[in-house]
DNA sequence: GCGACAG
DNA sequence: ATCTTGTCGC
């Protein structure tokens, strides 16, 4: 796992610990870089990862990374990473809050998926770069932003069918879909992150949805976090950051 | 100014 | 995200 060196010419050497300001930069950069083409092989598609963060009591967060064959769901990796969670919570700056936490799971990973979920948003985002798009482009990764709640945007409730999905639109244009992942349940928002077109992540979205509301990578990701936090994991595969 | 606001 | 138990319903 490496970082993408064109972007990180532009935010070395702390693409994370940054004030608003620089944090603005950033992400316009970023956000000109992001590509909405769909490059996937389908059929070549044999293995999906998922990231989640957690919060630990010692003001660290935890990022789990997992990674699952397709379409079988089996895990085949696990990876943690910690780090300070020093920036703070801002709507629309989650990448800097998460991110760091991210990178060390991330460069732990062996097998590299050829896709990959996180728990937040892709290009719904105010400046068009949440949390599955920055990430994506700074390590060149294929990426889909799953969020549970919406942060941008206007969109119609999809019918209550399971599969049903309505187009999510912000400031005159589409970036995302509202999609019922289950019948009668909330929906999730689905936006392309990175290397992946708007009815990509849609179809791979629910492709890679089970018996449950969130897909596989993230909600497998989020159990497994939340399992070590409860376990008190300090030793384990994560270190920390400095 | 008021309300909204990923995790 | 996190603080927190049981409980109603598909």
């Amino acid at each position: 796992m490496r970082y993408n060196s064109p972007v990180m010419e532009k935010i070395l050497p702390f693409p994370f610990r940054v004030s608003i300001e620089e944090a603005l930069t950033i992400q316009k950069e970023l956000e000109r870089r992001i590509s909405l083409h769909y490059t996937l092989e389908d059929a070549s598609v044999n293995c999906i990862g998922g990231i989640d963060v957690s919060y630990l009591k010692s003001g660290f967060s935890m990022a789990v990374a997992v990674v699952l064959s397709f379409p079988e769901f089996q895990l085949l990796e696990v990876q943690v990473g910690k780090a300070p969670a020093s920036f703070p919570y801002i709507p629309g700056f989650l990448s800097f809050r998460e991110g760091p936490a991210i990178e060390k799971a991330l460069s732990r990973i062996k097998k590299e998926p050829q896709l990959w979920f996180f728990d937040g948003q892709g290009i719904a985002h105010p400046r068009g770069v949440g949390l599955a798009s920055h990430i994506g482009v700074l390590f060149d990764l294929v990426s889909i932003g799953i969020a549970k709640k919406p942060l941008i945007g206007e969109f119609e409730p999809p019918p209550p069918e399971k599969g049903a999905y309505s187009p999510l639109y912000y400031q005159e244009k589409q970036v995302g879909f509202a999609v019922r992942t289950r019948k009668n349940v909330k929906p999730i928002y689905v936006s392309p992150g990175h290397k992946i077109s708007l009815e990509g992540a849609l179809r791979w979205a629910l492709k890679a949805t089970g018996r449950y509301r969130l897909p596989e990578p993230t909600r497998i990701a989020h159990q497994l976090s939340q399992k070590l936090k409860k376990e008190g994991q300090d030793l384990g595969p994560g270190n920390t950051v400095f």
